[in-house]
DNA sequence: CCTTCGTATTGATATTTGTCAATATGTTTT
DNA sequence: AAAACATATTGACAAATATCAATACGAAGG
């Protein structure tokens, strides 16, 4: 049996008592898989240190080409880590807090906290 | 510029104020890439929630080969995600909940909270 | 409208990865 | 020592992925 007591006051949510569905374990591995890449790392850090940024700045401050960085991003979007504003001819992306937020939920789950 | 007020209450830990090194983002991308499977997050999840598990239970209770767990298993220890106990000729696994704890430290850094 | 320029998509390729069958290793029991 | 059983390793293969060159798309500005 598990040794998690239920009436302790914790940091951050509740421990899991079932163990997560296959789609949960899907669309988990998913958002994780997204975070998995040096370089999609540096895009995030990046972006979430300056508030927002233009994909412009990319490909030379990471050594990448364009067509690199533009996949990247839009992995990212679509994991829903960025969001994504184009404005005149110049994307700009942001750090969407709330996802980042949901994953260290799913790590409290595992007893990170 | 950034939107960051320095002065704020934080949840967890403060904003960085310089971007990741290539070594930390090598590392970090290691650690979520261990996590970045469906399969080796039910992995992390049943042996959570129970405290610790036996390696002889997962095939079955996952559907896959033996040689297939082990290999996601010995993933899991590599990246630090978890622990390895021999008793007897079974392998115990549990989970390093600091390891976790780390990940939600770099979400957080990255303004998640 | 036509050009320019930033970004996205396509096509191609080398690498990585998830999976299992077969086999090896190692531990306990007889 | 030999048999039995749990786990790890090897070999093989299909699928996914990171990357870039070439090209297409789209928005400003002339």
């Amino acid at each position: 049996m598990a040794s998690t007591d239920s009436t302790a006051t914790r940091l951050c949510c509740p421990p899991l008592t079932e163990t997560i569905s296959d789609d949960q374990a899907n669309e988990v591995a998913t958002v994780f898989k997204s975070l998995a890449d040096p370089t999609r790392l540096k895009l995030v850090n990046i972006i979430a240190s300056a508030g927002e940024a233009c994909a412009c700045d990319f490909p030379e401050a990471l050594g990448k080409s364009q067509p690199t960085i533009s996949h990247h991003l839009a992995q990212l979007v679509k994991a829903g880590i960025l969001d994504r504003e184009q404005r005149g001819k110049w994307a700009w992306y942001r750090v969407r807090s709330e996802r980042l937020a949901d994953l260290c939920v799913v790590l409290c789950a595992q007893n990170a906290c």
